[in-house]
Order: structure tokens, then C-alpha cells, then sequence
RNA sequence: GCUGCUGUAGCUCAGUGGUAGAGCACCUCCUUGGUAAGGAGGAGGCCAUGGGUUCAAGCCCCAUCAGCAGCUCCA
């Protein structure tokens, strides 16, 4: 941009973000001096650093990074100046073109008309590039190279695969040091690594990619955050429902989400009976694909008419004697719940209907994506959906954010995005009229703004049946996810002819919403763990309270504590073994236990409790009873913090 | 799915062609210790899986599976 311009060229602090990219061209440099024949693609800054793409021969290692960092060192060592060049269109694609630059003379193609084009030079070597840069690439800055991946050229899978070596520079060594010890704060945070170290889940390869076994410890911390949601669902007048994880294929037909989302899809299940038919008809797999993936002329054209225009077309249309039924793993929950909505009639009185489930779904997600809790094959929503009159919507979307606004609120989540999607005025895609998408999106906006954090409208990225809007959070290493989400659909009471029986005597289509606050338990679990760096708070911590003899002979008292903190309801950890206190107050610690009870002569003869806090070295020497409701007080507060004393302020 | 890297004890990791190692955890014995690792001993591995090269493979090659970093995708 024109930016580079007017920037001072003088010496002085540059932005990081300069100089990072200024940075990613010496690499830049370094490489083509070291690998003759290099092809480059785009070389950016990036948030907490820069890359640069290369079309190599050979793949980089550890042991190139080091290589490529020592040339850099040397080149850096003269203080090249970054010169600035403006070129005419031709000039620069025939310069590109004899440095047999590919791609850089794709990227002059793809910058607009009008717009100057610019080389940056150092030394022997220039790149285009739009800048701005560092004057000088001196010695008054500290870098490193971090990795090295694959990445496509433009990011299209089709075309060639590029490496992409990833860095990062400081004005100074000692903030590039911070900087990489910060990166390896992180990682000790890394859900996965907390995940393992605390045993709160397990990835079987026996099992299965994707698929998440919970383990004791994991099961608490999910199934106590399911009894707090469920609790204030039930206030919130839902109904508790249960489904099964399979269903008719004909129901996905219905719904749309077969044969159309296949590929994200486990493979449908066929029944054994009708495989072994078509297997003595010699039936290949391509006509199974077909037979199952299709309709009967009847099914396409109820549900035709009933949308109002050509949801199934002819191809999908064969005769019945050809359709092969077949089940399939659950995508989402949404067609079992209505299917429940519609095992009755409603009247306008009883609406809305809120079916709730914590229900299992299984996607067929790209193996390259699956890590961790945060992408899985397998999954569990905190899903319901509601069925609602039109006139209810807006009200109800309310309903939805105040849950998602207590539960952030209580577990102390305050760094969230939101997001409202709504449609594109200009498309026709949309299912439903335009004065109700209005009016839902209006609600949207309405209810977004109760919310009290950040949010932004997308115009465009609206379902097709309905507006919606999103939770955002980052994890650890700064990757974006979208937990919940709640949306207004106006296509699946008309995929179900759905209808409730209005005031007028006359048949309403509802409106549904549906809503999954925190996306998915797994997901949820996944960015708690790293939101408390496994250090959960009292209530959801799997071990609570550890008691930890002095001495043998002081066992029997612990016993009682155990038995009493047992009976009121406590997890509790009596570390009765023999063995030496220190040695259990660091497992305690380690397990990140919040209270250790630590108990001897003194505290047995006094019914006292010598209470040690996760994380700190202090003691507090307070009567058990005290101790008891103070634990009772955190738990039933869902209170963050562990009931510290607070500092006596200094006279 | 694509590119690259990785896979050794429950965990974290050493081991560059010649019969498998450490620390922690675990078990046994000793130790009775007032707030983050007491001592000694022991057990534990088909070196991810399947092929290949070699007199000889944890190590080299190929494939598969899985993990990691990205890319692409995510109704």
C-alpha cells in the first residue's frame, strides 16, 4: 500500500510487524542463496511472527532451519538496506519472468489495475513485494525459525504444494526469549498435554480416530457441567428427551441431510438381508451408492409441494422395488427431536416446546483435522431444539443467551466472540419470507446485543433455513473455535410438515430454533481444561479436597474427616498409605488438587484442619466444621476462587 | 484428504547397523517424617504394524496405522 510511503524512513521503531516481514525476506534471501533454483510464493508478517512459502526440490529439515539462520546471520551482519523499487507492469512480470519467478508473475496477474508495483532490494536480491520494510536489516533485532510445513500455492489444494517455514523476530534477544519460553508455557497448557498428565481422557488407536473415551476424571468434570446446564434448563421450562444414535436413512432423506452431506458422513448402514439380495443380483458399488442415496417419486413429490419449489429432483427419483433402506450414525439430532414434536399434536397454547438432549453425533471428519477434544469423529451436544410460534421467537432466542451468558459468567469465560450470520439481501437461496427473516434477524441482533461482549454481524453467512448466531473463543495457541451456535430454521417444520393448531382453529407452521450453547461437551471440556490451565475450579475439580496424615498414628482422625467430607458430598483424596507427607503434598499438588487437609496431633486434639491451597505454600489452621462450610460455599457457588483469606491490609 | 516431521516401559525422553537405557510412576522391604521428591531392592519393552535390504535392523528402504505442525475442509 501506499503506506510504505508515508512511513518515516528513518531509523527508529519500526512496527514488530515490519520488521517481521522485513525479517521473512532476509530469510528469503538466504534461502535462494543457499538452494539455487527457489521458487517464492507470499512471505507475510503474521501475529506472532512471519512465513514464507517455497517451492524447494528437496524437503527442509531442523537441521536447513539452523543452515538457512546462520546465512541469515551473515547477511544480516553487513546491514543491507531495503530499497524500494516501483516498476511498470511489464517491467516487473519480465524480471520475474527471467529470474523464472512462476508464481511471483502470477502474483503481479493478481494485483489490481492502478495499483504501483514495487520490488524490495537487499543486497543482490529483490523480491516484489508491497512493503513497507525496516530501512536496515541490522543487527538491532532477534529471530528465529520455528517450523516447517506444507501449505498450497494461493491455498488451493489443486495447485502445487508449497513449504512454508515459519519464524519470528524481536526488537531484542530478550524479548524473543520471552516470547519462546511464553510458546512453551503454552504447550504445558495444550488441553492434550493437561489431558494426559491429569488422565481426563484417552484416544484409543483400538477405538478409533476422533473418538474420545472419558475417563473417571474427565467424566466428573462433564457430568458436573451437564447437571448445572441441565438444572438451568429445566428452569428455563425444557423437557429432558433421550434418541438413538441411528436412524431410517428415509428420516435424513426427509430432513436433507442425506444423500447431500454424505462425504462428512459415516457410511450408511445397510440391512444385512437387503445386502445379501443385491449382492446374488450382482449389484456393484456404485449402483448400491445410488439405490440407497434415492427416493420414491411419492417422497419427492410430498416433499416438493410442500417446499414449495424442487427440493429432490428427478434423478434422485428410481422406482420403489430399486430403493435399498439403511440406517445411519446420527449427523445431528435435530430430525429425532422433531420426529418427537410431531408424535403429537400441539395447539398454540402449548407452545413453545423445548426438547432438550445431551446427544452423541458422528461426523466422517478429514483424518488431517482430527486432534485432540477440540475436532473429533464423535461428539456430544448440549443440543435442544425448540418449537416455536413465530410471534415467540425473539423471546426465546433471549432464553437461549441468557443460559450461554450464565454459563460463561460462572466458569469466568469472558474472552468470547459472537457472531450474528445473517443472509445475503441479494440472494434468493433462502427458504422462508423475507419479512420473517427480518424479523429473525432483528431478534438476532436483539438478543447478541443482550450479551454484553463483542459482537459482529456477516452478512451472507446465514444458513440457507435461517439466520444464526455463533460463539467464538481461542484456545491456547490462539486457534479460533466456534462453540455454540443458535439458529432460526424455517426449513425443517416445512422438510416434516410440521404444524401446531392455532387460536383461529386453523394449522400454523412452527418456526425452530436450534441451540447448542457450547457446541459440543467435548469441545467445551477441551477449551475449559486450557481456560483453567487444568486448575479447575472447586466445583468441577475431579479430586476436591486431599487429607494428608502427619503421621501413621494420625490416621484414624483423617479417616473421619474422609467419612465426613464423603458424607457431605466431597471428592475426596485420603492419602493413607504409608509413605511421607511431603512426598503426598506434591502429588496432591500435582494432581492440582484445590484443598489439602494436612492433620497431626494438633489439629485430631482440636477438630482441626491445617487447609494448604492449590498452588501456594501457605497454611491456614481453621476449625473443620469452618472448613466444611466453607467447601459447602464454594461448591454450591460455583465460586472461581478458593475462599482465600483475604490480606489483613497493612496498618 | 494434502505436505513435512514423529512413533522405544504407564508418563517424559536418551539410544546413527552388532543381543534395549534413564528419570518419574508401580511393587517389596527399611524409614515415623509438621508442609513440594527419605533410602535400598525389584518388576516392567514383539522398539506402532506389515513387508524389504543386510551375516546382522530400534536404527536403512517401502507400505499401513496413529500422533504433531501447517494447508484444505467443518451442513
Amino acid at each position: 500500500m501506499s503506506q510504505a510511503k508515508d512511513a518515516p524512513q528513518v531509523a527508529g521503531p519500526f512496527p514488530l510487524s515490519t520488521l517481521r516481514h522485513s525479517v521473512s525476506h532476509l530469510m528469503a534471501s538466504a534461502v535462494a542463496k543457499l538452494y539455487p533454483g527457489a521458487k517464492f510464493g507470499f512471505g507475510p508478517a503474521i501475529e506472532h511472527g512471519f512465513y514464507y512459502d517455497f517451492d524447494l526440490p528437496e524437503p527442509l529439515t531442523e537441521a536447513d532451519l539452523r543452515k538457512i539462520e546462520k546465512e541469515m546471520a551473515r547477511i544480516a551482519k553487513r546491514s543491507p538496506k531495503l530499497e524500494c523499487v516501483a516498476v511498470t507492469r511489464d517491467e516487473a512480470k519480465a524480471r520475474l519472468a527471467a529470474a523464472n519467478q512462476t508464481y511471483k508473475v502470477e502474483a503481479v496477474d493478481r494485483i489490481p489495475e492502478g495499483e504501483t508495483i514495487t520490488f524490495y532490494r537487499h543486497g543482490d536480491w529483490e523480491d516484489l513485494c508491497e512493503g513497507p520494510h525496516v530501512d536496515r536489516l541490522d543487527r538491532n533485532f532477534a529471530f528465529k525459525l520455528q517450523h516447517v510445513s506444507g501449505s498450497y500455492w494461493l491455498g488451493d489444494e489443486k495447485r502445487p504444494a508449497l513449504q512454508r517455514v515459519y519464524g519470528t523476530a524481536f526488537w531484542s534477544q530478550a524479548e524473543l526469549d520471552a516470547h519462546l519460553k511464553w510458546l512453551e508455557e503454552i504447550k504445558e497448557r495444550d488441553h492434550r498435554v493437561v489431558g494426559k498428565h491429569l488422565r481426563l481422557f484417552h484416544i484409543d488407536e483400538m477405538v478409533g480416530q476422533g473418538l474420545i473415551l472419558w475417563t473417571p476424571n474427565g467424566s466428573i468434570i462433564r457430568s458436573e457441567l451437564q447437571t448445572f446446564i441441565s438444572a438451568e434448563l429445566s428452569r428455563q421450562g425444557y423437557h429432558q428427551v433421550f434418541t438413538p444414535h441411528i436412524g431410517k436413512l428415509d428420516l435424513y432423506k426427509t430432513s436433507g441431510h442425506f444423500p447431500y452431506y454424505k462425504e462428512s458422513q459415516y457410511p450408511a448402514i445397510v440391512e444385512a438381508e437387503a445386502l445379501a439380495k443385491l449382492s446374488t443380483e450382482g449389484c456393484t458399488c456404485a449402483e448400491l451408492s445410488v439405490r440407497l442415496e434415492s427416493v420414491s417419486a411419492h417422497f419427492a413429490g410430498e416433499l416438493n409441494a410442500r417446499a414449495g419449489r424442487e427440493v429432490i429432483g428427478p434423478e434422485k427419483v428410481l422406482p420403489d422395488e430399486k430403493l435399498v433402506e439403511g440406517y445411519l450414525l446420527k449427523p445431528m439430532n435435530c430430525p429425532h427431536h422433531i420426529r418427537i414434536f410431531a408424535s403429537s399434536p400441539h395447539s398454540y397454547r402449548d407452545m413453545p416446546v423445548r426438547l432438550a438432549e445431551f446427544g452423541t453425533v458422528y461426523r466422517w471428519e478429514q483424518s488431517g483435522e482430527i486432534g485432540g477434544l477440540t475436532r473429533v469423529r464423535g461428539f456430544t451436544q448440549d443440543d435442544a431444539h425448540l418449537f416455536v410460534r413465530e410471534d415467540q421467537v425473539a423471546a426465546e432466542l433471549l432464553g437461549c443467551l441468557s443460559l450461554v451468558k450464565l454459563v460463561f459468567a460462572t466458569l469466568g469465560m469472558h474472552d468470547y466472540r459472537v457472531r450474528v450470520s445473517l443472509r445475503d439481501p441479494d440472494s434468493s437461496k433462502y427458504v422462508g419470507s423475507s419479512e420473517n427473516w427480518d424479523k429473525a434477524e432483528e431478534a438476532c441482533r436483539a438478543a447478541a446485543r443482550t450479551l454484553g461482549v463483542a459482537w459482529e454481524e456477516a452478512p451472507g453467512e446465514a444458513a440457507f433455513y435461517g439466520p444464526k448466531i455463533d460463539f467464538i473463543v481461542r484456545d491456547v495457541l490462539g486457534r479460533s473455535w466456534q462453540l455454540g451456535t443458535v439458529q432460526v430454521d424455517y426449513n425443517g417444520p416445512i422438510r416434516f410438515d410440521l404444524s401446531y393448531t392455532g387460536a383461529d382453529n386453523q394449522k400454523h407452521r412452527p418456526v425452530m430454533i436450534h441451540r447448542a450453547p457450547f457446541g459440543s461437551m467435548e469441545r467445551f471440556v477441551g477449551v475449559l481444561i486450557e481456560h483453567f490451565g487444568g486448575r479447575f475450579p472447586f466445583w468441577l475439580s475431579p479430586s476436591q479436597i486431599a487429607v494428608i496424615p502427619i503421621r501413621e498414628e494420625h490416621t484414624p482422625y483423617c479417616t473421619e474427616l474422609e467419612a465426613q467430607l464423603k458424607a457431605a458430598g466431597f471428592r475426596v483424596d485420603a492419602m493413607l498409605e504409608p509413605g511421607h507427607m511431603n512426598n503426598k503434598i506434591k502429588q496432591a499438588q500435582n494432581q492440582r488438587t484445590p484443598f489439602m487437609l494436612i492433620a497431626g496431633e494438633r489439629e485430631a486434639a482440636e477438630k482441626t484442619v491445617a487447609v494448604r491451597r492449590r498452588d501456594t505454600r501457605e497454611q491456614e489452621v481453621m476449625k473443620f466444621d469452618d472448613f466444611l462450610a466453607l467447601a459447602r460455599a464454594l461448591r454450591d457457588g460455583k465460586r472461581l476462587d478458593l475462599g482465600e483469606t483475604p490480606k489483613v491490609a497493612a496498618t
